[in-house]
DNA sequence: AAGGCAAAAAGTGCATGCAATTGCCTTTCG
DNA sequence: CGAAAGGCAATTGCATGCACTTTTTGCCTT
């Protein structure tokens, strides 16, 4: 094969695939519902349609594609119904994180903790919403992390991940900023004080609060990307 | 292709091999660290190695198996860590699903899943294991389903099926049955209560508990199937 | 006799090719 | 004019083949 393998990070040429086409799911360049051609993202990654097959299924394994036998792959659309499962399940894994948070983590890690999130208050008055955004999920990870679980940790990630292309533009709702300082605030408080039920039902409502921001574009991108499926 | 698609349920072939795979690993035919040989397994069953392929990849996806790149792949093998983290989400996963069973299961599904949990107080009087242990995955399906959360589903489902291999003899230990059945007379009543916090705590405690008794086989099972891992 | 090196064997990774299914377009009949 | 049937193009599904990587084995050196 041709010494092509070059700019898209290491691994085996499915794993690249895998991320390669995960990222544009999950950052939106592909919208729900889009077809996924495998000769066509085969040309466009320079590869044959095999390591396009293996990333698709194991993308469909991960739900992140929907794979109809015999008629191809989309990005996996999901219902109305399904997305409100996953910002519940999503909420209450984040007030698990947070109430591990609480109970386990180690000194450094709260200081590092309290001390980014202190760091990130400058960011709400400057009103630099992708640097927030940037510490934002900086704040999360760390939450995740905390918790010492690695299989709670992988729900997590795997979860928020799902979520990712439903609660892009966030932040540009006005005050949405300054609100989800003081929401980490509570959480960062909890976790500090070592009170693992506080932390926890902070980080679930932050999540649910995430949620009722980002529904209305929820419906919007869905209007527009998969106008009719029933 | 031959006409030999014949026993194994309907599906492309990668489906077939990945449920064919995925269910000799988590009803532990294959035993975890054993290695999966991509030719002796499309041998196996009857077919080339691109199908095989693909399941391996979509079955490391789903966490069932591992694969090192240019080294084949062997069924997923996991720390005591790992493995105490898995119950760990267990119990909190079939915490929120009580909980939420509580708050939202319908008059039929109380009703059925209170009708059932007493037909199976039958079997822990004849001591009926293997018929138990089919109640108790009926059991613990009914709970997840009466969560009316597809994603909380979702994870629940995957985690117990990753938790299978580990647990499989747990109701052989003397007493466990009438135990189990104690224990979940407790989710029950706290079910059909309508109290959702003792639901959740009922539920964690009784994951817990069967981590605890699967724990001794654990160590039997990884000590036979990888002797050396460290 | 033990260690290391080299070559071969085994096994994985990806590309290509062919069969089969699907969807669409055309044709034909009511 | 509309609807159903048939054929064609496009696309998926799987098998096979070749290149590369890893591992093993046998020989040579020390």
């Amino acid at each position: 094969m041709s010494g092509k393998r070059s700019l898209i990070r290491a691994g085996t040429t499915v794993d690249q695939m895998v991320r390669a086409i995960g990222d544009r799911i999950v950052t939106g360049v592909l919208r729900p519902g889009e077809k996924l051609d495998e000769v066509s993202l085969a040309a466009r990654f320079e590869v044959s349609r095999t390591p396009v097959r293996e990333a698709l299924g194991q993308l469909s394994a991960m739900g992140l594609v929907e794979r109809r036998p015999n008629r191809g792959a989309i990005v996996a659309v999901v219902t109305q119904e399904h997305l409100a499962s996953m910002f519940e399940s999503m909420a209450e894994l984040e007030g698990i994180c947070a109430r591990f948070c609480a109970e386990r983590m180690t000194g450094n890690e709260r200081r590092a903790l309290e001390t980014e999130h202190q760091a990130s208050a400058r960011l709400v008055r400057l009103g630099a919403e992708e640097d927030y955004e940037y510490f934002n999920t900086e704040f999360h990870s760390r939450l995740y992390r905390g918790a010492h679980s690695t299989h709670i940790y992988e729900l997590t990630a795997t979860t928020r991940s799902r979520l990712a292309p439903f609660r892009r533009a966030q932040f540009r709702l006005a005050g949405r900023l300054a609100k989800s300082w003081q929401e980490h605030d509570a959480i960062v408080t909890a976790i500090l004080r070592g009170d693992g039920a506080a932390a926890g039902k902070a980080a679930r409502e932050h999540v649910s609060i995430v949620s009722e921001a980002s529904a209305v574009f929820v419906v919007d991108d869905h209007a527009r990307a998969a106008p009719l499926h029933s």
